[in-house]
DNA sequence: GTTGAATAATACGAACTACGTATTAAACTG
DNA sequence: CAGTTTAATACGTAGTTCGTATTATTCAAC
């Protein structure tokens, strides 16, 4: 296959400079916003449920202190709690709160409310074809 | 026209996804990596030689004082430089030295080899339609 | 079974960033 | 020329990341 041209390139920077200032999610809950590796970390903790810090830090490629202070941050903020499982009382067990879903669930209705913003200049046929092309993009195993 | 489907928006998302964390770029020089904000400056000052720190917030939505230190760190890392400016000696003229001039150039080079990678997986003609929706999309106008 | 190494997590401190308030200096305004 | 506005910085506070040291628990070996 041949390489883009620069041309492409050079409009797909274009294009991507404008998209990303344009796209930029608000904070989803009232009080002060979270750091951007909390919301990653309610994510992942709804994701997987019981999950402890060391599994998230090594997802995230931050360090387990880090960890450690976000999760204490988000319980402090009522949004996780750390349960002490019984089979190995060394680790801690993540869980959402209430107040933490409520939280994770406002924030992805605000990304499909972007999602659909995106969408909505395409016409039907040519949201599919986007669709794909960031699909085949976003899958491709170079 | 009508709506995005859910299945649209849903696949949208799963492939952003993937897509904005493979696509992540690295700090482009040696040393402490800069802050974002202090990227983001030097690209701003690259394409607007000679103006000020007020400018520069106002184009940012930053307080002042943000940018007053990012500047500072910017200057003493030998990046930046302010001068300051017969006409209002109130006012400090930014401009890239020689060793910003270079960082910046070797970021956008980065860029470019990112974006290179995401019209990879496409075919040359896929790539033109996929750069003209994310035009069309960035351009538009709701 | 006890001792020693490994593991999970936290406590604490150092370095850094963002920003509000106060301050300095220069330029307008009447 | 006094008062106000404007441009920028100094300084202090709050918050984040992460390295080192520490605590608690489990695993391994003898």
């Amino acid at each position: 296959m041949t390489d883009p041209t620069d041309d492409q390139v050079a409009s797909l920077a274009a294009a991507l400079d404008v998209f990303s200032r344009r796209f930029k999610l608000k904070d989803a809950g009232a009080g002060r916003p979270l750091a951007e590796i909390d919301k990653h970390i309610l994510h992942y903790v709804e994701a997987h449920p019981g999950c402890g810090p060391t599994d998230v830090a090594r997802n995230f490629g931050v360090a387990m202190t880090t960890i450690s202070s976000a999760t204490d941050r988000l319980a402090k903020r009522g949004f996780l709690e750390r349960l002490r499982p019984s089979e190995d009382r060394r680790a801690v067990a993540l869980r959402l709160t209430g107040d933490g879903t409520s939280y994770t669930a406002a924030q992805k209705q605000a990304y499909l409310i972007m999602f659909r913003a995106m969408l909505a200049p395409l016409s039907p046929a040519e949201r599919d074809t986007f669709v794909a092309m960031m699909t085949k993009i976003s899958s491709y195993e170079g």
